[in-house]
DNA sequence: AAAAGCCCCTGGATGC
DNA sequence: TGCATCCAGGGGCTTT
């Protein structure tokens, strides 16, 4: 579910009302993708001083040490100061002194990994390979290019690995692939200059105004208020497979690509 | 080194 | 209704 808008999205709904918090307690479901690397009653105590994010990863900042979140491909948190009994896809809260903050995960693809910085060991396994934020100022042209052009994989598949360009899921590299007119299965090798900006644009330009919309709900996201997201209302190609392409009326193709749906439109991405 | 597959897990939609 | 199959927003790890 969540790609980088739909992280960021979540971020944005719960960092102000849990900075400065007092952890009170955790309660752990059943396991997640990792253990949490911590004894849980060790929390107990710190503070709470902001949230950020890095790719796909929430870094909750604790006077001491940080959490580290990820949604997987079903999770959503939730905030509130007084929650429901924890359901069964419930797999963790952090009870604080503003409210609960809890992991809801059908599919426990997700993570809460704790870590004693984010360069101790267990933190930096997961964040040191990460790529350019495409949001920030260090999502250089030139560096993204470079990077393209010395890979034989395809281009959307060199988009999803991360190493590149971070929070850019199947979602947001269908739509950038589409609005950059690149087809979706040339070689990064192959990626023109003036092909790699206007993808360098698209991928800035589609998380930008996914943000602003609140993310894509396919099935249940919502962020820390319970809220859905609409741009998947919007969406190009994705998702959107025998569909006329909403440019030139081609239907849109489906294909396979490392075991994720890839949707472009033929005429629109001829190469 | 890079690329391609393999899994982890649950649930919803579809088809017979 | 019941059961099998396929698909789903991710990504670390293992194998080529």
């Amino acid at each position: 579910m969540p790609e980088l808008p739909e992280v960021e999205v979540t971020r944005l709904s719960f960092a102000d009302r849990i900075t400065g918090a007092r952890v009170e307690g955790v309660r752990l479901g059943k396991p997640l993708r990792w253990p949490l690397g911590c004894d849980p009653a060790e929390l107990v105590g710190r503070a709470v001083r902001g949230v950020r994010r890095r790719g796909k990863y929430l870094l909750l900042d604790l006077d001491r040490g940080v959490l580290l979140l990820h949604l997987g491909m079903s999770g959503s948190l939730s905030f509130a100061a007084r929650q429901a009994p924890a359901g069964v896809h419930d797999h963790f809260d952090l009870a604080t002194s503003h409210g609960v903050l809890r992991l809801h995960d059908p599919r426990r693809f997700g993570a809460v990994v704790y870590a004693d910085g984010e360069t101790a060991p267990a933190a930096a396994r997961l964040l040191d390979k990460l790529g350019m934020e495409p949001l920030g100022p260090d999502f250089d042209l030139p560096a993204f290019h470079a990077g393209l052009r010395q890979r034989q994989a395809a281009i959307k598949q060199i988009l999803l690995a991360g190493d590149l360009v971070v929070g850019v899921g199947n979602i947001y590299a269908c739509e950038a692939l589409f609005l950059a007119r690149i087809r979706p299965t040339v070689r990064g090798a192959r990626v023109s200059k003036p092909q790699s900006m206007r993808l360098h644009g698209a991928i800035r330009d589609v998380l930008a105004r996914a943000v602003q919309k609140g993310g894509s709900t396919l099935r249940d996201f919502s962020n820390a208020h319970g809220e859905r997201g609409y741009f998947q209302l919007e969406a190009m190609v994705y998702g959107r497979a025998g569909e006329p392409c909403r440019v030139c009326g081609t239907p849109v193709r489906w294909v396979r690509q490392g075991q994720r749906s890839t949707y472009f439109c033929p005429t629109c991405q001829k190469h």
